[in-house]
RNA sequence: GCGCGUUUAGCUCAGUUGGUUAGAGCGUGCGAUUCACAUUCGCAAGGUCGCAGGUUCGAUUCCUGCAACGCGCACCA
């Protein structure tokens, strides 16, 4: 406190002498705020009534802060900052996540760089370093959180892994079970070899790739495939009933023919999921490795095969080939058969998407295995109903569209993962009959089905099976004061990438739940890219990492240059030359501060003061409008065009017009004139600072706290009212 | 292939329900500046608003078609 009040012989504080310098000024501020409590809605003075709640998307605990999380946490404490200023019971709740497949590929690379792997190690073992691991790296993201200025509630902060948590999770998963939307079944999945997981469809990714694409006779047919791996075991042909070309052949006809490793008899099968326009109109089927043909198989009742093991090998079923790699089967499979003059021709340049792991891009191998699922059509039904009537608003609406696409064509969750790090299962599965049954209490003793032995389930959630219920787990619910108080919560900002990875699971299970949705409105933010627009990457070099911005020229630079320009919902460009412009508007302000400051030496501001000279009334009134305008445009969530206004306002017409023009006023207009401006002055600066505030938040309140001098911690900055009082319709 | 989106100044992008001379930031050029700020100020150049139709008194804005790009989904027959 010495320092702030010491002030120079013309009353001026020394600090404003010298320019505006972030590094000096973000800790401290931070740590005011911090101490304040003020973070926390309880503590927040004044009567509050109405609570606004938002839930921080869960921080991956498993690395360090990156230019998409420093939007995120911009966009988010923005959102916070104007709620709290607008008198509402605000609380943003941050939490981290354990991010199960995410953070174990993460360490297992770690791992391998070691020349260790997770298979062959005690999977305890392996769970108590990927924890400490965390554990870790969270303690880093937090710090760099508090960097970006967040005003979260930190004694609220929540850990997926937490017990109580998990706990919760797992009665999820019982009661769901219990309700029969939880079931266990051997069906096809995506499952990466390198990992040696299943994976959900969100989870892959396709990839364009370029391979032959060959064609073998098989029988009087031929057959076109890019897999021929695959293709021992298969002995059903199949075509449409309606293909007049082959209307010789009758559902259940048998022929011989000279196959890969020897002579097969095939049958032949009529199935409509068959399309005549391409190719031949004729396929077999690799039921285990194929989700098509594993339909048709299901529909047929064939039996089916697994030809490649689970960490991507030949099985003996492939004969001379068993044990073998499939990039190393496949040119000699296509040799053998080119040998026996069953391979007909070869497309070299045929291009095709292939669906690879998201996370090391090796292709998904299709294979057929026992998990648990979560029935999605009756749960999507909910969420359909809850958009469709106007419950959850999508900004920007375009991702309404996309959101009920998606419930619209749901597929059942595999909510199954073999790996360590994770909620664990609590089911026990039947070593005869192989069903599972959930056990939460491990009081189960033989299969409820068959009276088989049961073993305890060893997989572990998927990870956005518990951030599914991120909302209603970190509120404490269901018999949580939070809960009661702060749920439905106002607002989920998130990634636009997340509108199927995360936002449909937290609306099903809000409603599964507790039979509310878990937030009224979705705002959704595009990606961050380079400065000239491309994704960023490690392999292209081309990261930003928000921290260096920050050092180099300030949080509240990076903040609003983050913010200005950006419309929800598309990507941005984010370029080191944007930053450093408003930069110097973090300095100018300063300036104008200063200036204010100066020039009003003796005057205080007088709220009630209406003496104004019809100049100064002019311009009290474009200022006025000014701040309704933004203030709707905060209202509507357009922080892009808020902060650009509110920045054009400070520097283009308050500094540069009106300042030069008060310089005039203030030397040669009479006490009346001097008087009515200089209350304007005082007047215009408190607004700027308060609308500017949280967009930046560090130079504003340490400009306030120069100035005002505030003796309570109820006079900071970050707790003043909001300029305009009223709502301005949007 | 299906769906969603984008296309406006050299670059990155705004443009709020169709309405005079289409805007911002950065960049560029010229000039100013001992007086809050060289992290400054003023002035300027620069756009057939992707292309082709249509609706309208009037279209960057609405509709149709096309093209290019991006994203998502499907497809390894």
């Amino acid at each position: 406190m010495t320092e702030l009040s010491r002030k120079n012989s013309n009353g001026m504080n020394d600090k404003f002498l010298k320019p505006y310098n972030p590094s000096e000024t973000e800790g401290r501020i931070y740590q005011l705020w911090e101490e304040s409590g003020f973070f926390a809605p309880e503590n927040l003075p004044g009567e509050r009534k109405k609570p606004f709640t938002m839930i921080m998307p869960p921080a991956n605990a498993n690395g360090s802060l990156h230019a998409g999380h420093a939007l995120v946490m911009t966009l988010e404490d923005i959102i916070t900052r104007y709620r709290r200023m607008r008198g509402f019971k605000t609380l943003w709740l941050p939490g981290l996540d354990h991010a199960g497949f995410e953070t174990q590929v993460v360490y297992e690379k770690q791992l391998e760089k070691e020349g260790r792997s997770r298979f062959g190690m005690d999977p305890k073992e392996l769970y108590k370093e990927i924890l400490a691991f965390t554990l870790e790296n969270s303690k880093n993201i937090e710090s760099q959180i508090r960097k970006m200025g967040a005003s979260c509630d930190w004694s609220r902060q929540q850990f997926t892994l937490n017990p109580d948590l998990v706990g919760k999770v797992q009665q999820t998963f019982k009661k769901m079970f219990d309700d029969g939307l939880v079931y266990r079944g051997s069906r096809i999945v995506n499952w990466c070899s390198k990992h040696a997981t299943s994976l959900s469809d969100v989870e892959t990714e396709s990839k364009e790739k370029k391979d032959p694409f060959y064609y073998f006779k098989y029988g009087p047919f031929t057959i076109g495939t890019t897999r021929p791996e695959t293709k021992f075991g298969d002995k059903y042909v199949v075509m449409h009933p309606d293909d007049k070309r082959y209307s010789a052949y009758k559902e259940g006809d048998t022929f011989p023919l000279e196959w890969i490793n020897g002579p097969i008899t095939a049958t032949v099968i009529k199935d409509t999921a068959i399309d005549i326009e391409l190719g031949s109109g004729v396929m077999t089927i690799t039921p285990w490795h194929t989700a098509i043909d594993f339909d048709i198989a299901e529909r047929h009742k064939l039996p089916k095969e697994q030809v490649i093991d689970m960490r991507g090998k030949l099985l003996p079923i492939a004969g001379e080939f068993a044990g073998m790699k499939i990039a190393e089967a496949r040119p000699k499979i296509v040799e053998k058969l080119k040998a026996k003059g069953l391979l007909v021709k070869v497309d070299e340049n045929y291009v095709h998407n292939v669906p690879v792991c998201y996370k090391c891009e090796t292709p998904i191998e299709p294979q057929v295995s026992p998990q648990w699922f979560v029935k999605m059509k009756p749960l999507a039904e909910k969420a359909i109903q809850a958009v469709d009537s106007g419950k959850i608003t999508f900004i920007p609406n375009n991702y309404r569209k996309i959101f009920l696409y998606w419930m619209h064509n749901t597929i059942d969750w595999n909510i199954s993962r073999q790996i360590v790090w994770g909620i664990p299962i609590p089911a026990k599965i039947c070593e005869a009959c192989g069903d599972g049954v959930a056990d939460l209490a491990d009081d189960i003793k033989k299969c409820p089905k068959c009276g088989g032995s049961l073993r305890k389930d060893t997989d572990t959630f998927d990870t956005w099976f518990s951030s599914g219920q991120w909302p209603l787990l970190t509120l404490g619910f269901p018999e949580g004061k939070d809960f009661k108080e702060f749920y439905p919560t106002d607002v989920m900002e998130s990634g636009s990438d997340l509108i199927f990875k995360w936002i449909p699971r937290m609306v099903i299970f809000g409603l599964y739940l507790s039979g509310e949705v878990p937030f009224k409105t979705v705002y959704l933010h595009g990606l961050v890219n380079d400065a000239k627009g491309q994704k960023m990457s490690k392999s292209k070099g081309n990261v930003i990492n928000p921290l260096t911005l920050t050092e180099k020229f300030g949080t509240d630079a990076l903040r609003i240059g983050l913010i200005s320009g950006n419309t929800p919902g598309t990507s941005l460009s984010l370029s080191e030359d944007k930053i450093r412009g408003y930069k110097n508007f973090a300095n100018k302000l300063w300036n104008i501060a200063r200036f204010v400051i100066e020039s009003t030496e003796g005057e205080e501001l007088e709220p009630a003061f209406s003496a104004y000279t019809s100049a100064d009334a002019v311009l009290r009134l474009e200022r006025h409008d000014l701040l309704v305008d933004a203030t709707k445009d905060m209202e509507a969530y357009r922080f892009y065009m808020g902060a650009e206004k509110l920045y054009h306002y400070a520097w283009h017409t308050f500094a540069d017009k009106i300042l030069e023009e008060s310089k005039e006023i203030l030397q040669s207009g009479n006490a009346e004139e001097q008087k009515s401006r200089k209350q304007f002055l005082l007047h215009t600066l408190d607004k700027i600072l308060k609308s500017l505030h949280p967009f930046i938040p560090f130079v504003t309140e340490e400009i306030w706290q120069l100035w005002k001098q505030p003796s309570e911690k109820e006079g900071m900055l970050m707790v003043a009212e909001w300029p305009v009082h009223n709502s301005p319709k949007v």
